[in-house]
DNA sequence: ATGACTGCCTCTGGCAGA
């Protein structure tokens, strides 16, 4: 089983590229963020003529997440993080899918720091943090996915210097995320790149992918049913190279059956 | 270096992104 994380940056924008990933490295699951589009306007039919069935949570003009299954029905068990009925943003998405309780993760990027947004963040990540608990409490083997916004260490960025004030790393972001971490939960991409110097985003400006600029946000949390099942990860780096990519690389993990 | 680019909805400029 092969599950994969994509930022995707605009799912009308991206369709023929998003389609063409699908087709080539064929994920079991695919999760997405920022389809930036509202429900009406997920286009479900492109993506059944090529065999994945979905699920989706839109919104106007940006964020929305969705989750994509090969030949499988992903079943819904949650749409939205717990933990604050106000939060209207579409950033969370959970289904079963082959016996795997999968969640398409959008956290909230937190820039410019400090601020509200940035308080958002972290209040999200706290939500996250207890809802994961809840999942792990439920022994359920769980993997949660997205772009999490936060780079974990100074290995997983080309320059710390360069991004010293991001909210993406400040010592709260990261923290926050080793929390989550310290729970149990594996980051599978970091458990077989111990060294970091693995990156899943590069920003669209100052010619950041032509200078191998980038950092490390989209990651895959594994409970541990699952991380004794990791056999391999990857990028699929050359997709972020292509004509009118998303800034966001796919992320995957492949388990063993 | 107050820089850079892209997508969205459209108040076609302002917001959001990271």
């Amino acid at each position: 089983m092969k599950i994969a994380t994509f930022n995707i940056n605009g799912i009308k924008a991206r369709l023929p590229r998003l389609k063409e990933w699908l087709e080539e490295t064929r994920p079991t699951v695919a999760c997405l963020q920022e389809i930036k589009t509202q429900d009406e306007g997920f286009p479900a039919d492109e993506f059944e003529a090529i065999g994945y069935k979905s699920i989706w949570h839109g919104q106007k003009g940006f964020n929305g997440v969705a989750i994509l299954a090969d030949g499988i029905e992903p079943i819904e068990t949650q749409r939205r993080l717990p933990g604050d009925p106000d939060d209207e943003h579409a950033r969370y998405l959970e289904a079963d899918v082959g016996g795997v309780r999968v969640a398409s993760i959008y956290l909230p990027n937190g820039n410019p720091q400090p601020g509200p947004k940035f308080d958002y963040k972290l209040a999200w990540m706290e939500r996250l943090r207890k809802h994961a608990a809840s999942l792990w409490a439920q022994e359920i083997p769980t993997a949660l996915v997205g772009d999490f916004n936060v780079i974990p260490e100074d290995k997983d960025v080309w320059s710390p210097r360069a991004m010293a004030s991001d909210a993406l790393m400040q010592p709260e972001s990261r923290d926050a995320y080793a929390r989550l971490l310290g729970d149990g939960w594996t980051d599978a991409v970091d458990t077989l790149n111990p060294r970091g110097g693995v990156w899943t985003f590069w920003d669209y400006q100052a010619g950041a992918w032509q200078r191998d600029h980038g950092f490390r946000i989209d990651h895959l949390l594994l409970s541990p049913e699952l991380a004794d099942r990791l056999a391999a990860v990857g990028v699929d780096k050359e997709h972020r190279g292509r004509e009118k990519a998303s800034d966001h690389a796919p992320v995957w993990v492949q388990l063993r059956d």
